[in-house]
DNA sequence: CTATAAGATGCATGTTAAATGCATCTTTAA
DNA sequence: TTAAAGATGCATTTAACATGCATCTTATAG
């Protein structure tokens, strides 16, 4: 039972930019800082961009900022977002791939699993992630000065 | 957001006992019903019977039985059991996978969640997943005569 | 007492999604 | 016009999972 980095950066990422608001943060810094790969970042970012969860600028002096303050994203959204497949079991999503689906209820109990997993992240924001004392040590840990 | 099919494999085969009660039931058979792998539900099986959940006989006439009543197996219980790791999250299990973690609260956010999901498992059992009419369908669907 | 049918087990291989790396393109400002 | 930034497509690697194969053990029928 496993997510994938996608999500996992993402929020990362975005948390990064809320310890940062007000600068313009570049994906290298965010990389070394993590000490994640920058292609793998690159492509997070760019899709997070797409999402219209952050700003990103080209070119000299461009970079990233957050898109909305952080009270305004719901961590379960991006995490839909992200993730690249939502089904819990492949019967879910391949019909055809257990002869039980027409009946079972055990898809429905994962569905139903899988609903309250969502509505925990959906019930938080970026912002309840980052409490002012938490965002201090967190900024050190990150060597983020302010 | 997938688990394995260590688990799915399992459930399945709980179900397909609970359905036959009463008879002795042999991996190939569960197997050819479901069209899987018959080595990797071996594995399965054997792993399900060092657990206690069901009574597995060698030899001629032998094959498996259901160690106790349907109403007694936690679908929560078998999941847990199955599943090689509970971890959401890389940076729940292997310490300094990621520098914030002294600090971060989307581990716990992620801990919430899961738990979220593991409750909603964990208040059915075997017995809830085949209530009479669904098990007749059930049957018909895996040619179980009875 | 032996043939056969069942589960048990260890090792090897295949498969697939995810992650990463590389090269190149585009944009922008100094 | 050069350098710094993000964007993009393709190739490669990795790791977890799944599967296959061979062999062993156990038990029962005949």
């Amino acid at each position: 039972m496993r997510i994938t980095r996608h999500s996992d950066y993402a929020l990362r990422t975005l948390m990064y930019l809320a310890l940062k608001q007000g600068s313009v943060v570049t994906i290298n810094e965010i990389a070394e800082r993590y000490g994640i790969s920058r292609n793998h970042l690159t492509k997070v970012v760019n899709r997070l961009h797409q999402l219209g969860y952050l700003r990103a600028t080209r070119g000299k002096n461009g970079g990233l900022t957050l898109a909305s303050a952080p009270g305004q994203i719901s961590v379960g959204a991006v995490f839909r977002d992200m993730e690249s497949s939502l089904a819990v079991v492949e019967c879910v999503d391949e019909p055809g791939a257990c002869v039980l689906s027409p009946s079972c209820r055990l898809q429905g109990l994962f569905n139903q699993a899988q609903a309250a997993f969502l509505a925990q992240l959906d019930a938080h924001t970026l912002a309840d992630l980052l409490p002012p004392e938490t965002g201090r040590q967190l900024r050190d840990l990150l060597a983020i000065e302010r």
